[in-house]
DNA sequence: CGACAGGTTGAGTGAGCTCAAGTCGGGTGG
DNA sequence: CCACCCGACTTGAGCTCACTCAACCTGTCG
């Protein structure tokens, strides 16, 4: 795995904001480096993950362009990562919140969302079966992308396994069944279409189990956006 | 369900604190309830958990003496229930943190808390078998009671269950696999003993997978706490 | 053109779920 | 006091969904 500092693209930028740029599968920072920095995507698509001792991967959220990530409390319990080419500004923790009076309201919705990516990733990984997850998962990034229902997946299925707890097996299996049911609609490894939304949410939420024809019960799939649908709320600029 | 809002114990209390008692059981707020105030931990345990629309829970995390939790952005996402008699400390969130200067440094750790909560939580959810998602829950569950090899489980196993996304079945059959094993001593169903600390550590980490006897390869055992040992920093005194 | 990374798909296996008893202890009422 | 109930827990038997192993396809890059 490479590793790069990455290049201050703004040699003029002050202590408190540098911008970085990072090339595909380079690595932002590394788990256990000390937490002294905090960032935000400003294009690309970067990607969170800790290792267990036996070698497997457990990604922990994916970040887009407004995202804010690295906010954590003394090291880093995941490393970062960049899923494409991405561009992101880079702020020192005690300069970019927790100091100046007038930032309080801007660091507690730093943290906040951090938070938010944090319950997320626990409202995937909640879910009990295959099917749940990559739906799931699939109406959270159409979401956080811009709530379109072509979505091109920036990252790999390997990726999308890590994230879900699943192999890229079962992944691509689903992936296929859910085409083969006109559910969703697979252009290319990475561009996908939803065609049917009602039902994918109602696979997320594990309604269904039974038969895969009847639309049963379609009360309740409507209403206000499930705990996982909570967007990862960007932090705004 | 019972549903009470506790009762003012002290009601000399200013605006900014007040201790509330909750029996067992109880419900301190719930999922959707609008996130104006949040809770320290005296004494009792208390679990948050939220639930999917099939009616499965995932509890999201449990909260023992000096704990912080109910930190959520606009409204909860998880509810919280006592599991013991429990008393409580709550303070408005407007007053206790994120407004006065001085309080800052304060805010942020109470934000880093809930953090380390929830990635804690998705530490345990990220192991593949029910032997790691048990021996890690143990493990972490032995450091923040207070170290000691004895611990007296507050929950019930459906607790667990969800909490580790397993059925009770799976959740009492490892328990009692790891005793059968001599690696815990179950005193009754709440009270276990962890016999073997460094065999338990290796089967939350995953090396536990081959042969249940040799003790292949301690080295990396020992090290730093591990992820999902990293205590849920309990806030404050 | 071959090498390789990413992806799909099939066959077989096994860990954990479901269904179903059965145990244990504490509370309650006759 | 005992009978009864009920909730929490344990344990067995069988099944199923996701994992493992393996083959193969496709597109890209040197």
């Amino acid at each position: 795995m490479l590793r790069l500092s990455g290049q201050t693209a703004n040699p003029a930028a002050r202590h408190t904001q540098t911008t970085l740029k990072f090339r595909k599968g380079e690595i932002i920072y590394a788990q256990g480096d000390p937490a002294s920095d905090w960032y935000q995507v400003v294009s690309g698509t970067v990607r969170t993950c800790f290792l267990y001792r036996d070698g497997h991967r457990q990604l922990t959220g994916f970040y887009y362009g407004g995202d804010v990530f690295g906010i954590e409390a003394e090291k880093f319990r995941s490393s970062a990562e960049a899923v494409t080419p991405v561009t992101l500004t880079r702020r020192s923790k005690a300069i970019g919140f927790a100091i100046p009076a007038e930032q309080i309201p801007e660091a507690s919705s730093i943290l906040q969302s951090a938070l938010n990516h944090a319950q997320s990733c626990i409202s995937l990984l909640g879910r009990r079966t295959a099917n749940e997850r990559v739906a799931a998962f699939l109406l959270a990034t159409a979401w956080r992308i811009g709530g379109r229902d072509s979505l091109n997946l920036p990252m790999t299925r390997a990726d999308i396994a890590d994230h879900l707890g699943l192999t890229i097996h079962t992944v691509s299996r689903t992936l296929s069944e859910l085409a083969r049911r006109e559910i969703i609609n697979l252009n290319g490894p990475q561009s996908i279409t939803i065609c049917n939304p009602q039902l994918l949410r109602l696979l997320a939420d594990g309604e269904g189990r039974d038969s895969s024809h009847e639309q049963k019960d379609q009360i309740g799939a409507l209403d206000c956006p499930t705990l996982a649908m909570a967007p990862a709320t960007a932090f705004g600029r």
